[in-house]
RNA sequence: GCUUGUGUGGCGGAAUUGGUAGACGCGCACGACUCAAAAUCGUGUGGCCUUUGGUCAUGAGGGUUCGAUUCCCUCCACAAGCACCA
């Protein structure tokens, strides 16, 4: 047993006390490596399992680089505004800087207790004056700059919190803290521009190694989507609106449009006998939170408004409705429909007979010259008390197929497809359940000899008895008439029979790639060159044009809340808004003797001489009371831990020039689009400014992974029970067991379960390799070679393992060292130094104090990083495996000189695989230098 | 529904320019040490069989290949995120 609270103190007190990982930031005489944590809020309960797992990994990295040369900066702070400091206020009428200075004070101790490597002098808290003063000079300059504004808008209110929150502290209709309802109320808010970083945003993606999901996500919130605008005109009024599109090229088939019930032309519309309808209809949308809303959209909803637009490229008059299916805050609050080509259109049309024209035609088999044009019809005819289909097997003579027949002249499609039924299986009384898309099939008919063109209807019959009028039916017909199931429709390989066939299975609008009909002009192009000529058309007409739009949206940037940054604005009584001047900066938070917000006002309405402000000039008014969101302090932490003191700027340019980007940053998914996104924004505005040299603040991003409980269910609030607490564990085990264990587990991004035992292996590794290298007659001066190979692959694995952040694999190859070393019973010293540095990463208290025991007087982490040699890597003699067709059959010792006809004789050699070869002719010998050698036989 | 991942022994997990599946650890069994136990050290440990060998096996089913956990197709399950985004 090694003593390990005696030694983890011992070298937390030495670390603190020789100041080891104090960082210069102004010696760039060395490479530099920015490692970086998402800093914690300080709550009273103090770290958990998964806070331990992503510090750990940075420790260990951190602690490498320097050993490898690095000037390596590990800052650790605070992100310490937030709702617990505030409710401790509300509750005991204390400022929340008691409580917050007291959690950062236990966090902190409890980070230390953890022997990580962070220089405390660089610690920044956002609740800070001296930090949050450069949080709201950088909002001050986007205010100036007019990505912060005022604007009246929709917005999540939570009556029960009081306070607006933003979308992303929402979760399905309830709120993130106190799952609390959340409804839609417009309101005049302070935000800051998302959409202008949009395509910027989209951009840096690109450039950074971040998790593929991650940038995804990103993706998805920025929601970029590339389409036109086009304008109706309402018929009767001197007025037009306009509807976002990503499918202009279907503008022939609109045949209604939709206007959001928030949208501003309604009432204006809306004619007087569907006044009421509408009135109703408005009121129900308005009392929904966008919880019911989104729980209410399986059936669309909607009503006439009694009005029409006029289709700009054929003057048709289409209806106009209002519903709720059309969002007021994406692209215009209003759309055309094409219920042939949108899911969403053609359920909205069938439910209110709609027409639904088609213009794009789905094309099958393969075009060929001089065609013959024909019409034709598909009738898939399907049986639901049977559940089995109708198909004609013409055997050899083309497979199974539907009931397919050609158009007589003036015939229509349904009366020739009714006909073809009745004439080739007797089938009289059916239903017409769904006309399908129509679609365009060319094929060669071999008893024809001739190409075909097609235009083919496709219909889906049920079957209503199985009355047959075999009158027509002729005896002497090349197929069979069958009823199959949906399994043996699967045989069905004829293009324009298995689409129909899809069709028929799924009903519903066509959103497919095509060729367009019905749409003058564009008849005959595919979608994309629809799309761009329609385009070209919209605008040569002035009716329409190119549009590119985002889901994202602004950001609100204000919250009715106390414990958060002031915003340095100021409301003037001539109703202009007025930012504090630089000089006026910090604007420090007040006390305050109540700290309750009332009525649903922010709590710095109570400070009533606080609010007051006359400018220089003598005009009057009321600072603004809403205070910044918990994201703002975040946004842009990691430049002020390079420069935590400067007074005249946030982060000296120069400073920051050396140090950013953050090299490596580790933190929780559950940031992916918060977070994540913010911070990239307040980067990017200061990149754009000359303030920040680096286009992305993060070049790489690993999220590290959830840790469950023993059972595999998640820790935390819900299920308390299943928590582990850290602090127990290095009490019990120690910081290093603790450490070791959680790097052990597996893939640093993966979510993993706990295991009691499994700690108690860590403890045990530690102690096998404690009893090692702690006894002198172990550790020998002269090298015997014995280690030499397992040594080198070790350093190598290792040294390349912490670099992709593989903890758990490198620790598997130092415990094959260990057991490699009691195997021999003794290591050479250099070996055994090189790996105490190693592992010294992860236990880094064990790894001092074997440091010092093998005669160092100095601390470990400034050690030059072990080297492994090449040479000693390459295996002069292999055990490679011998298979016959593939299966092992042997292995044997190969030398790395030997030729490849040595190497097959060797293996032929073997009694298995002569066993297995015998009397059978040897095709091919695949030799894999080094890998295997395969004998192929006959 | 959509997007992105994941799926390997009793358990956590190794192994991918395609080349001996199950490294390392946990658990379990046995042995050494001990009066004994713990600790420690060592040996073994995917299933099945006719066991110096054979055979099956990486969510299921197909395909490509001399050879597939790895590549391709279809399906299933789980996780996270998005969810009427026109």
């Amino acid at each position: 047993m090694y003593p390990f609270r005696e030694i983890e103190k011992k070298w937390q007190k030495y670390w603190k006390e020789h100041q080891t990982f104090k960082t210069d930031v102004w010696d760039f005489s060395k490479p530099k490596y920015y490692v970086l944590d998402m800093f914690p809020y300080p709550s009273g309960v103090g770290l958990h399992a998964g806070h331990v797992e992503g510090y750990t990994a940075t420790d260990i990295v951190s602690r490498m680089k320097r050993m490898q040369g690095y000037n390596v900066l590990h800052p650790m702070g605070y992100d310490s505004f937030g709702l617990p400091a505030e409710q401790y206020a509300v509750q005991t009428g204390n400022h929340p800087n008691g409580f917050t200075e007291k959690n950062i004070a236990y966090f902190s101790e409890q980070l230390n207790t953890l022997g990580f490597d962070y220089d405390w002098d660089k610690m920044v808290s956002t609740s800070d004056p001296t930090y949050y003063h450069w949080t709201q000079w950088i909002f001050k300059r986007l205010y100036e700059d007019g990505y912060a504004k005022y604007i009246d808008m929709p917005v999540n209110w939570c009556e029960k919190l009081g306070t607006v929150l933003s979308n992303d502290e929402v979760i399905d209709g309830k709120s993130e803290r106190g799952g609390y309802p959340v409804v839609r109320k417009n309101m005049k808010q302070l935000c800051i521009d998302q959409p202008a970083f949009a395509e910027k945003l989209l951009e840096g993606l690109d450039e950074i190694d971040w998790p593929e999901s991650t940038k995804e996500m990103q993706r998805n919130w920025i929601g970029k989507s590339i389409g036109a605008h086009v304008t109706f005109q309402i018929k009767g009024y001197d007025k037009e609106f306009t509807v976002f599109t990503t499918r202009c090229d279907t503008l022939f088939g609109a045949t209604y449009c939709v206007l959001a019930p928030e949208h501003e032309y309604v009432n204006l519309i809306t004619s007087e006998e569907h006044k009421e309808e509408v009135k109703k209809y408005q009121a129900i949308c308005a009392s929904k939170s966008d919880l019911e809303r989104t729980e209410l959209n399986k059936e669309k909803t909607g009503v006439f408004t009694g009005a029409y637009a006029i289709n700009p490229v054929n003057q048709q008059e289409i209806p106009i409705y209002i519903s709720d299916y059309v969002l007021a805050s994406y692209g215009t609050g209003a759309i055309m429909a094409v219920p042939a080509h949108d899911e969403r259109d053609y359920e909205f049309a069938k439910k209110f007979n709609i027409p639904i024209i088609q213009v794009l035609e789905e094309v099958t088999g393969t075009p060929h010259e001089n065609e013959f044009e024909k019409q034709s019809i598909v009738a898939v005819v399907y049986n639901p008390k049977t559940k089995k289909y109708l198909t004609l097997n013409w055997h050899d003579k083309g497979g199974r197929l539907f009931i397919g027949g050609t158009r007589k002249e003036k015939e229509d499609a349904l009366s020739c497809a009714l006909r073809e039924i009745k004439e080739e299986t007797g089938y009289v009384h059916l239903t017409l359940e769904a006309e399908l898309p129509k679609i365009n099939h060319h094929y060669y008919a071999y008893n024809k000899d001739k190409y075909f063109h097609i235009e083919s209807t496709g219909f889906l019959f049920y079957l209503k008895d199985e009355i047959q009028d075999e009158k027509e039916l002729e005896d002497d017909e090349e197929f069979t008439i069958e009823w199959v199931d949906e399994k043996t429709l699967e045989e069905i390989k004829d293009p324009l029979h298995n689409k129909t066939y899809q069709y028929a299975k799924h009903p519903g609008a066509m959103v497919g790639d095509g060729v367009h009909i019905n749409s003058e002009f564009l008849n005959g192009m595919n979608k994309q060159e629809a799309i761009d000529t329609m385009i070209k058309w919209l605008e040569e007409h002035h009716c329409g044009s190119r549009k590119v739009n985002y889901k994202f949206r602004e950001w609100i940037f204000a919250r009715q809340r106390y414990w958060g940054e002031p915003v340095p604005i100021v409301h003037l009584e001539d109703g202009e808004d007025y930012v504090l001047e630089d000089e006026e900066l910090p604007l420090i938070l007040p006390e305050l003797e109540d700290y309750k917000g009332h009525n649903g006002k922010a709590p710095l309405e109570n400070a009533t001489e606080w609010k007051k402000y006359t400018t220089k000039d003598g005009r009057k008014g009321f600072r603004e009371t809403s205070t910044m969101p918990g994201s703002a302090g975040s946004s842009w932490y990691y430049f002020r831990y390079i420069d935590p003191k400067n007074e005249t700027m946030f982060c000296d340019p120069e400073l920051a020039k050396h140090w950013l980007p953050v090299d490596l940053y580790m933190g929780g998914p559950e940031h992916a689009v918060g977070h994540l996104m913010y911070a990239r924004i307040w980067n990017r505005y200061l990149y754009d400014k000359g303030l920040s040299p680096v286009k992305e603040p993060f070049k790489k991003l690993v999220h590290q992974g959830m840790i469950l409980g023993e059972n595999g269910i998640k820790m935390g609030k819900r299920y308390p029970e299943y928590a582990i607490d850290p602090k127990d564990i290095a009490r019990d085990y120690g910081a290093d067991t603790l450490r070791l264990y959680e790097m052990f587990m597996g893939p640093i991004e993966a979510s993993k379960p706990w295991s009691a035992s499994g700690v108690e292996g860590a403890k045990r590794f530690i102690e096998r390799v404690w009893r090692f290298f702690t006894n002198v007659d172990h550790i020998v001066d002269d090298n015997d070679g014995h280690l030499t190979k397992i040594y080198h692959q070790t350093v190598k694995k290792v040294t390349d393992d912490y670099e992709n952040l593989g903890f758990n694999t490198a620790i598997s190859q130092m415990m094959i060292f260990v057991n490699e070393c009691y195997r021999i019973g003794h290591c050479p010293r250099e070996y055994a130094e090189g790996f105490i540095k190693m592992i010294s990463c992860i236990i880094p208290h064990v790894g001092e104090e074997m440091w010092q025991i093998l005669g160092h007087n100095e601390t470990i982490a400034y050690q030059k990083w072990p080297q492994y040699d090449e040479k000693y890597l390459v295996e002069e003699e292999k055990e490679i495996a011998v298979q016959v067709n593939g299966k092992v059959r042997a292995t044997i010792k190969v030398h790395l000189e030997d030729t490849e006809r040595q190497i097959e004789e060797k293996a032929l050699q073997e009694e298995n695989v002569k066993r297995h070869i015998e009397g059978k002719q040897i095709v091919k010998i695949i030799l894999i230098k080094g890998r295997i050698c395969n004998i192929v036989v006959k």
